[in-house]
DNA sequence: CCCAATTATATCGTGCGCGATTTAATCGTG
DNA sequence: CACGATTAAATCGCGCACGATATAATTGGG
């Protein structure tokens, strides 16, 4: 007979390395490092950046929509879109018909920079060692992980 | 004959939903907010829960291997490591044959959180939405994704 | 028309994550 | 043994991300 009787479902300790979490965890330290430098060269930060690109594919987006769109609240995109209006990419300015809302728009400055970044990125594919259709299976499947964990939390 | 000459690469306009570490940056997010009120009831944050894990599998691990571990550095993981140790779920002490060192120990209540954690996290797998075999792809992937990131970051 | 409910943004406090720097202990070479 | 170089952790400042709450504008019944 063994010591430590077997239970009913066998516990199996939960590595680190065995958690998706994790892995996306990491991963995403990972691109912030590997961004970085890239975007200093641009004087903005990643999540910056994310929101230049949502202007890019429409300007004068309210704060609402671009929470929308990335996936963040006012409490963090008022902040960060006020230091984008300080480095002169954004304006930020009341909706005349609605008071309460404010549009985001880009400054040429702002527009300018999407050039630029087209230029800087293109090293991104490459770094990542998959090939163009392993990084796209693999976007949609992190896509729907994230989907999926979000419609659970709400309404299951 | 079109109107615009065709450039040598097509620039080609790239769209938010199109990268990658747009879909890694939101599943994060979206793996935080899922997580967080989990982690509440262990009286945990993520990240924290996150070192624990490393130390359930290795107690007594120093500060230096916990980052290599988890991808952090000091000046991240000392002030959590102090928040934890406040919370009551390890102790750190300096090594006495290297005083540099400073090594972390779970405590009983640090350990015994490791079962409960185990009957917290069953509902994950199901939250993704994706079948044990997909989860077991997706995090290779996304582990490739990450290393060939850091990788290509130094040495290339 | 008024006022409670709703909607849109902003504010505040906390905990990461990290670049830059500091402090302290150990190592290595003379 | 001395002393500069190296290593390990800690400190500092900034920018997210977010829960909780506040402020201000609009809407909708009665």
């Amino acid at each position: 007979m063994p010591e430590t009787p077997a239970p009913a479902t066998v516990p199996e300790k939960i590595r680190l390395n065995d958690l998706v979490c994790f892995a996306v965890y990491s991963a995403n330290n990972a691109f912030n490092r590997f961004y970085k430098p890239i975007m200093a060269e641009l004087g903005l930060t990643y999540p910056q950046f994310l929101v230049l690109m949502a202007l890019w594919e429409e300007d004068g987006q309210g704060v609402g929509q671009l929470g929308e769109r990335l996936g963040l609240e006012s409490n963090t995109l008022t902040p960060l879109l006020k230091r984008m209006e300080t480095a002169g990419v954004i304006e930020r300015r009341r909706d005349r018909a609605d008071e309460r809302r404010v549009a985001v728009q880009l400054t040429p400055s702002g527009r300018d920079l999407e050039a630029r970044a087209g230029a800087l990125l293109a090293c991104v594919p490459q770094a990542t060692g998959m090939t163009t259709d392993e990084l796209v299976e693999l976007r949609t499947a992190v896509e729907r992980l994230r989907d999926n964990l979000a419609c659970a939390r709400d309404g299951d």
